[in-house]
Formats: C-alpha cells, sequence, structure tokens
DNA sequence: TCCCATGATGTAAACCTTTACATGGATCGT
DNA sequence: ACGATCCATGTAAAGGTTTACATCATGGGA
C-alpha cells in the first residue's frame, strides 16, 4: 500500500494473476475483459492503489495529457476566471492545464513553441491576438489550437469570445434610449482585433438611430486607463464635447472617469460613461461603471470544449464562438444633461 | 526541418555520426564529452531542431519537469500575481507549472492528489492553509511542497508569504500616529492562519502605544465583503464607536466602507478605515483605502525558489520566508474627528 | 618499451505503458 | 464429430531517453 515507489501495472498485474496487457484493457476497454477478469483487476489496483504513470503513457501514445494555455499577461483581471473555465473542462476529460506566460516577448515564445514540438501538449489555447512564437510563427506547425477572448490574426484558429458587434450594440443603444445622440467612441482599432468589432457595433447602433456619420466622434486609444485620460484631454481642446463617453474597454473607461472627475464633473449628471468587460474594478468605481459583461467561466468552459471537438478529430462544427454579453447597468449613465438637452 | 514527426536523439546521432549516448551527454553534461564532438552534435541539432522529447526523459528520470499549483480559488484576485512571479522562476529552471483548482472539494484535490503520485509533478505549491486531499491529507506522501501565500496547517511543509505581523503593525502605528486610540479589529481567526497573525500585530501595536486590552474592540468576520458590512452593523447596535477601523484585509475594508458610506459617513473625516493585501479594487475605491501590500509576483518567484532548493536536496535553509509588506497609504485615513479628539 | 590511468565514446538495459499479433479454448453450424 | 469462428488472454515490441558498464585509444611514468 504504502511500499517505497508507486506501484506500477505489473504489481497489478501480479496480484490480480493475469498479464499487464489485460490489466491496461481492463483499464482503457473493459467490454475486451471478461467480467470476473475485470473485478479480479480492479481489486489489484484497490489494493495497490496504481495510478497509472501519465508520462508512460503519454510516450507510448505520443501525446500528452495537457493543454497549453498561452497568455502574454496572466496578471490580466480577465484572465483569471477565463482559466477557472478551462482548468475545469479540461479536468472533466482527464487533462491538465499547463501555463504559459509570454509577456509579449518573442523569446518565451519560443520556448513554449519548443515545449509543443516535444509533444509535451496536445493542444494549445491562445489568449492572445497573434501567435506570440517571433519569426517562427508562419512556418510552425500547432497541435489543436483554440484562440480565446480575442480573434487569433493568423488564421485557421477557431476562436471562442464574446459577440462584441451585439454587445457594443447594447450599449449604445442604452445611451440612444436615454436621450443621447453626441456619443464619443474611444477606441482602439489597433492592438485588439476584438476592439475593432466593438467599433462596428458603435457605428450599426448609430446608424439604426440615424445619427449621420459626421456627428460621430471617433478618438484612437490603446486600451489603458492612460490612454482614457489622453483621449479625454484631446475632446476638451475640441469645441464639440459629446453627451456620452462609450469606451472600448473598461479600462479606458476608467481613464475617462478619472479625468471628468479631476475637471470637477459629475457622472452621470454631466457626462454619461461605458465600459466594456465588466473588469472586478468596474463595480467599485463611483460611480459604479455601466457596461458590458464577459462570461468570462462560460468563455474558458466553451473554448476547452471546442478544442476537445478538434482533439477528437470529428471535424470543427464552428469556426467561431460567440457568447451572448450582458449589459450590466450601474450608475455612469443618465438622460444628457441639459445644456444638451436645449439643443 | 520540418518533416513530418519531430527529431529524436536518433536523428541527432545519425547526422552527427556518433552514438545517441553521446548527444545526450553533449546536451546535459558537456563537460564529459570532447570539444570536436560537442560542435559536431550542436550542428546536428540545429540541422534537425531537435528538442528533448520531455515525456521520455521523465519516465527514464522518474520525475517530471512540472510543478502543480493547487489553490482553492484559481479566480482570487491574490491569486495572478502570485502565478505570474512562480510561473518566471519555474520556467527560469527549465520547469512548467501545472494549474489545479480545488473549489475546496475534497474530491477534486484528491484527483491531484493521483496526479502527484504518478510522479507527473516534481513539486508542489499550496496555496491553502490546509493540505486539500481530503482525508487521505494525513497519510499522503507528497513531493517537495511549498506553502504560498499562507502557512499550511498540516505541518512539515515550508511557507514563503508577507510578515503578517509586521504589516499589520504598519497599519496600527499609521493609525496611532494620527492619533487614533479606539481602533476596532475587524479580524477572521478562522478560515486562515495568516489572519490570527494580523491580529497579533494589531495587539502588539496597541501594547506598545499602551492602549490597554479593555479598551480594545474585535470582531470577528470571515474575510468577505458581505462580514466587514455585517461587522460594522454590530458595531452600531454597540454604545462605543471607535474611530477607526482596521481590518484583516481589503475585503473587510471595503464592506466597512460601504457600510459607512451607506449610513451617510464620511471617509476619513468621520472614521478611518485600513485594509490588508493592496488588491486591484482598493485604489479604485471613492476614497482609495490605504493598506498593506503584499508583493505578489516576490512570493512567487521566492516560494518557487525555495522548491527548487528543496528539490535540489541540499537541506532547506528556512522553514518559513517572510517578506516586507509595505504601507500603502491613500485617502481612507486621516486624524481622528473631532467627536474622538474631544474625549 | 610496456603498463596503467585517464578520458572519450559506444552498447544495452531500464523506465512503464499500449497494442498488434499470436495462442488457445470454447461455441456453433453442418 | 469436425472445422470454422470468436472471444479472452498472453507475448513482445515500441516509444525516446539516460546511464552503468564496457571498450578503446592515448599518453605518461617507470
Amino acid at each position: 500500500m504504502s511500499t517505497s515507489s508507486p506501484a506500477t501495472i505489473e504489481d497489478v498485474a501480479r496480484i490480480a494473476q493475469v498479464s499487464i496487457a489485460t490489466v491496461s484493457r481492463a483499464i482503457h476497454t473493459p467490454e475486451k475483459v471478461a467480467n470476473s477478469t475485470r473485478l479480479k483487476v480492479n481489486q489489484a489496483i484497490a489494493i495497490t492503489g496504481y495510478t497509472t504513470n501519465a508520462m508512460a503513457r503519454s510516450l507510448r501514445l505520443g501525446r500528452s495529457n495537457m493543454i497549453l494555455v498561452v497568455a502574454p499577461d496572466i496578471g490580466d483581471p480577465n484572465f483569471s476566471n477565463i482559466l477557472v473555465g478551462l482548468e475545469n473542462e479540461a479536468r472533466a476529460h482527464g487533462y491538465g492545464i499547463l501555463i504559459g506566460h509570454t509577456q509579449n516577448d518573442p523569446q518565451r515564445g519560443l520556448e513554449y513553441l519548443k515545449f509543443l514540438n516535444s509533444n509535451q501538449a496536445a493542444g494549445l489555447i491562445l489568449f492572445t491576438g497573434i501567435l506570440p512564437f517571433g519569426h517562427q510563427s508562419m512556418t510552425a506547425r500547432l497541435p489543436p489550437s483554440v484562440g480565446v477572448f480575442e480573434p487569433v490574426y493568423n488564421g485557421g484558429i477557431p476562436y471562442v469570445g464574446v459577440d462584441d458587434i451585439e454587445g457594443a450594440r447594447k450599449a449604445v443603444d442604452l445611451l440612444i434610449a436615454e436621450g443621447h445622440r453626441k456619443i464619443a467612441f474611444i477606441g482602439d482599432s489597433r492592438t485588439r482585433l476584438a476592439y475593432s468589432r466593438r467599433r462596428q457595433g458603435y457605428d450599426a447602433g448609430l446608424d439604426a438611430a440615424g445619427v449621420p456619420a459626421g456627428e460621430r466622434i471617433i478618438l484612437e486609444g490603446d486600451g489603458t486607463i492612460e490612454s482614457g485620460r489622453l483621449a479625454l484631454e484631446q475632446l476638451f481642446m475640441r469645441d464639440t464635447l459629446p453627451s456620452a463617453f462609450m469606451c472600448v474597454n473598461d479600462q479606458t473607461a476608467i481613464g475617462v472617469m478619472i479625468g471628468l472627475g479631476a475637471r470637477g464633473y459629475d457622472i452621470p449628471n454631466d457626462f454619461s460613461v461605458t465600459g466594456f468587460d465588466d473588469v472586478p474594478q468596474a463595480s467599485f468605481m463611483t460611480p459604479s461603471l455601466t457596461t458590458i459583461r464577459q462570461p468570462r467561466t462560460a468563455i474558458g468552459k466553451s473554448a476547452m470544449a471546442l478544442l476537445f471537438e478538434l482533439l477528437s478529430d470529428s471535424e470543427p462544427t464552428d469556426t467561431e464562438i460567440l457568447l451572448r454579453p450582458d449589459l450590466i447597468v450601474r450608475n455612469s449613465v443618465s438622460a444628457p444633461s441639459r445644456r444638451f438637452q436645449k439643443r
């Protein structure tokens, strides 16, 4: 029971008085073994406390039971909950997950590519829009892979995320419904493909509301708090201010809120603000931030499930799975201030 | 280069015109192989793009190059940054990290115990005060293990964290310096050992300031936002209110702040509040929360470094490594209100 | 000049599993 | 009653690596 080294299949075979082949079959293909034998084997397993040595198994099978999850930044507040979904689903399939952290350093990415090349992982989950393997990204032969949270540029890799267009549409529709027409979009068309889609949702909403393109205010940021504040400063230097700020993500929105607060404005009475993502901070801002929630755990679960579909070789059903985003109404949105209403 | 299956050590040997043993030596013990040979081998490696198959290596060596990190809740805001430190340090040693998520479910813990028993992980990092392996925890033979973030009850497992006593002392000293004497401690003596230590720091600080034990106000919570609010309500039902709330962690402090806000009080003018941990929300509260920072990335790095010391069999130098906590002064603390000063 | 120590390399076993193939007994149909 | 078929099980090879041991050449000391 508590011997010095873990029991092997041979120990089980000896006790059950069968061959190791039979033990292996009793475990993995029980229907191929007689009932009485299976019973003996199971008892022997219980006695020895046998667990199959995953390394030997992987070596023999030529594939491991690990899924590599690569993210540029593990510390990203969006990451941890997706990880929960990924882990749960993986474990349900008997797989473990391995964490890779590239910090956008191609050198580090390359090390994970080696990992993959030596068959250490059966599949790959990518938390980044660009393959993180530097110049080898083009030629790299990858195991079955799924992008999560944002589409992967390099093509051919299925993706699970939120419907960004619909989410943005929900935000803009709320603002329209409150009576806003001059809605600034503080976006980021460069770093993430998902962000361009949010812009599309914004445009679609204003199209539907009949706000001509000429009246739209578009600013470029890079999705950080600082860039939100900067974009705000730019706006104040122009003559036309919007009544509402629709931000490409919560970080940007937080920057805008900080900037407005510093200038002495009141949210939502002077200006309305919306974000996107529903990061944990969003509910702790003053006022709390109205935003679009990413169903993070569900995204992770769904992405991992898709990966297992790919692994089992059944044709992938969908190349893109978009989950429904939820509008989370809090306190950063109200009707436009009088200044705008009398216009 | 881009052949159908990954190159093996045999491919390298053939090209370098040496035996596979020599290749293995050239890689792992280069000093045992002639310079000229080493050169040939390295060239062959470059040509084939060989990466050593970690599964075969692990099988042969009887130990893997993976470290299992088990946490009850991966989503914990404290977790992700520690993970960054853990991952960086592990990778520097050529190890990968594997994530285990127990959700306090012994059944799940048991599955990870199997993992360990089948030698799938060379070491274990525990993010929880109790071994998560259910009733088998007592007898489980574990690989070298290190507790992180909070001490592991079951003993014998070294621990890396912050100096909770010193951290709490810094918070209480700040409050004393501001002129507070009636300082309530909202604690949690049950769920985490670390929390009891914070209580010790509180007592030590008040001892030093000459505040008699009889004047101290101690409440029990469980470290959640809700429990902070509840504790506050209890206090308001008594006749003596403190001038400051020292909370065992940020979550509790946030609960207290919300409760005080709901009752119409102003922080810090009416009451001062301190937290512990410096979770991301702390800086976004209104007012921002004065707290004690856990150097999370450093803790992770240090814990993993200690684990490698254990792995390399050199006697563990320290059974407990305590990092220095930093006082982060923000806006939730000021001198006591006049009500208390005129006492 | 011969022997031995030394250093470099090769041979082969071992790590633990899975599975193609072989074996042997039982069952069934004729 | 005999051959064919099927089912349960065993035998052995293979997967890629590391390393103890064997081998062989080289050079130095006597």
